[in-house]
DNA sequence: AGCACGCCGACT
DNA sequence: GTCGGCGTGCTC
């Protein structure tokens, strides 16, 4: 028997089927998408099983032994893979490897152990005990197993003499990592409207739909209503979602309805709780997986629907690594791999691209224009902070504050926003205008305040804080930009009485504080909500009534083609968290750009507006979704070699492209980053036959230099 | 990625 | 004469 084997090494050169020989005591475990363990080179790797070959011409080497028992990647999965491979124009091994937990890849030496925990069992109840016995002992009265964790909290020494006496004995089980169990609830029944989407979608033949329901117009429940008859069909679901709104709100939604069928897979996981949940998955115990990006890759069988919740965002892209894929086109993709399988994209603020083709038909519209709580969307009044900012405290506008105050005497609550999308806290020098940068990369140094240093956000470069200009050596540098830390202690001082309970990357990334921060909110321990982006997207607090946006206008000034679509769908999200109960909402967002049209239509609620007029700019400038965009990265720790390479490049595109647009090359953004320099070359194409074909030739020609590296992003977010 | 092979400079 | 520099190419 011959087998197809991928071995586990991310290298263009490698990055094919090797033929092995199975030998015979090995053949009837063998299986596609099993990994084996093979001689290669001088080396021992691990490898994938991707095809059964006939007797090859050359001599072949036997495999030296088999890593799995079940199926890893599936034969769906392996088609997948080819097509992400085709997409992407990456490694088609790194393409199998996106789809598998970390626990799964190979590194020498970490094999995974499945992880046990200790149960007791009460084996007889003993005559005499000790108080903290009999506290322990207690406990079986009601349940008849009781976790090792629970019981060492109450006396690790007691546990100990109860187990040696017997009283107690050991049971190991496998350890999952579950959703903690709500009670079920009762579904709520759907409004007229919501039942209308659901019957559209279920009476339809069409393979993607895409969702467009304001804020607060109960898209959740379209999704858990379409994922219910699609179990009743015998299929399963997969739920995307964006990381920063997997937030517990969501899940106990979700858990309340579907139970234990769920599998979760977070960012908060750790990698052996993340293989926990996929071999749930794997082994056929759940019908629904929620998870951001990669969750679209768990091996479910029997696919019947993929949801994508706020489809407009920007994690749906892996954009930082290869392969840099777009989940959207993966889950349609997929889709078609499956009978009858569907895809619904849902957002209140849908991608130019995602609604340009829904117009266009190729994706089926569907729309809840309406509140469910038939309240309208909250009133949004925009102040002008050129006219404000000279009666403004700090960053408050005397109206914003008024409003806060306002709400706080009503017993409701605020949620702030701080945009702060392309916006960092860095040192700049008063008297030469000086910017502290990272020596090792073209960026702008962070300072930190909690352990007062300034950091490179990209090669994690740290030193201390200087008060002294390195250029003019006045004693003048300060630190600009806005943290939430700074606006909370603003807040505190012009309203003492506010409780003010302050949400970003800092204070959320500790596990489980961001389900206890919206807890504590929801309870209303606080009054205000202060936060980065995280409080924009997929809260649902009843008693909030107003909302405000203390600066709309920094994700309108990154240098981005879309940052006029980032800030009309952020505005609109957050605004969007305002009246969501029976109380009617207000917005209040501070600009200095009212008449910016994506503000503007973001205070009358005006999708299709914003829609049409960011439409004529991107036709007018031959942007997406009129053109299609690839980016080449080429870097080279040698500058003068990297443009060199740049331009030849350029001159060869030039040469076989006739329909692209090509420009650059020219310094990326980040033009030095960790001492290797970068250039990038910008292509705008319509229809490229040949396009695919000849980035691909490029790439083998410099596949074995060593000194330059070639990175393609096709449709990037980021340009660098 | 590793590792061998191979073809040119300064050395016990 | 040979030790070793790392450019090139191969791994079923």
């Amino acid at each position: 028997m011959y087998i197809g084997v991928l071995v586990e090494l991310s290298n263009k050169n490698i990055d094919k089927k090797f033929i092995y020989s199975v030998p015979p005591q090995f053949e009837k475990r063998i299986k596609l998408g099993i990994r084996v363990e093979v001689p290669f080179g001088h080396q021992t790797l691990e490898g994938f099983i991707v095809s059964f070959e006939p007797k090859p011409e050359m001599e072949t080497k036997n495999i030296l032994s088999i890593i799995d028992e079940d199926v890893i990647i599936n034969q769906e999965l392996l088609e997948l893979g080819k097509i992400m491979q085709a997409e992407t124009l990456s490694t088609l091994i790194s393409c199998y490897q996106v789809m598998l937990p970390k626990a799964l890849k190979a590194k020498k030496g970490t094999l995974i152990k499945k992880k046990y925990e200790t149960f007791y069992r009460l084996a007889y109840k003993p005559e005499k005990f000790s108080k903290k016995q009999y506290e322990i002992i207690k406990l079986f009265e009601t349940q008849d197993e009781v976790s090792g964790e629970i019981l060492k909290e109450i006396s690790p020494s007691s546990l100990k003499t109860l187990t040696e006496k017997g009283v107690l004995t050991k049971v190991q089980k496998e350890k999952y990592r579950h959703i903690e169990l709500e009670e079920k609830e009762e579904k709520k029944p759907l409004t007229e409207e919501q039942q209308n989407v659901v019957i559209e979608f279920e009476n339809s033949t069409d393979q993607v739909y895409l969702l467009h329901g304001v804020t607060g117009s109960g898209k959740t429940e379209v999704y858990m209503e379409l994922i219910e008859h699609c179990l009743n069909r015998g299929q399963k679901a997969i739920v995307l979602v964006p990381e920063i709104s997997l937030t517990p709100q969501t899940i106990s939604r979700f858990s309340k309805r579907f139970g234990s069928q769920i599998a979760l897979l977070h960012s908060a996981l750790s990698d052996g709780e993340r293989y926990d949940e996929w071999r749930r998955i794997n082994r056929n115990e759940v019908d629904i997986v929620i998870g951001a990006r990669s969750a679209l890759f768990a091996p479910l069988q029997k696919l019947g629907l993929i949801v994508i919740d706020e489809e407009h965002s920007d994690s749906y892209k892996q954009d930082d690594s290869n392969p840099r894929y777009d989940a959207i086109s993966m889950a349609i993709k997929r889709a078609q791999l499956n009978k009858n399988c569907k895809v619904i994209l849902g957002s209140a603020t849908p991608s130019l691209d995602s609604y340009a083709r829904a117009l266009k038909k190729v994706y089926h519209l569907l729309s809840l224009p309406n509140r469910i709580n038939k309240k309208g969307l909250p009133t949004v009044t925009l102040i002008d902070m050129n006219q404000e900012f000279k009666k403004s405290k700090g960053h408050f506008s005397p109206s914003l504050l008024e409003k806060i105050i306002e709400t706080l005497h009503r017993n409701e609550q605020v949620i702030l926003l701080l945009n702060r999308r392309g916006y960092a806290n860095f040192v700049t020098c008063k008297n030469c205008g000086y910017t502290i940068k990272c020596p090792h990369c073209d960026i702008t140094l962070t300072y930190h305040k909690t352990s007062n240093n300034l950091r490179c956000h990209y090669c994690g470069y740290a030193t201390n804080k200087v008060t002294i200009c390195p250029e003019c050596h006045e004693e003048a540098l300060s630190d600009l930009g806005t943290g939430t830390e700074k606006v909370e202690e603003e807040l505190k001082q012009l309203i003492p009485e506010a409780k003010i309970l302050r949400m970003d990357f800092d204070t959320t990334s500790k596990k489980g504080s961001h389900q206890k921060m919206i807890e504590q909110f929801k309870t209303q321990k606080f009054n205000i909500l202060l936060g980065t982006q995280i409080v924009a997207k997929g809260l649902d607090f009843a008693n909030v009534t107003l909302v405000g946006v203390i600066n709309a206008d920094t994700s309108l000034n990154i240098p981005n083609f879309r940052s006029s679509e980032a800030t009309f769908s952020l505005l609109s999200q957050v605004a969007g968290r305002s009246g969501r109960g029976s109380k009617t909402g207000e917005v209040i967002i501070q600009t200095y750009n009212p008449n910016h049209y994506a503000i503007k239509y973001v205070q009358k609620h005006d999708y299709q507006s914003f829609f049409k007029k960011e439409m004529m700019m991107r036709k007018e400038l031959n942007y997406p979704p009129y053109y299609y965009i690839a980016y080449i990265r080429i870097s080279s720790k040698d500058d003068k070699l990297c443009y060199k390479e740049s331009l030849k490049i350029q001159k060869l595109l030039k040469k076989y492209l006739n329909m692209t647009t090509i420009l650059g090359p020219s310094p990326c953004n980040i033009y030095k980053l960790n001492n290797v320099y970068r250039y990038g070359i910008i292509l705008k194409y319509k229809k490229e036959d040949n396009l695919k074909k000849l980035l691909n030739k490029i790439i083998d020609v410099y596949k074995s230099n060593k000194l330059i590296v070639i990175d393609l992003n096709f449709n990037p977010i980021v340009f660098g």
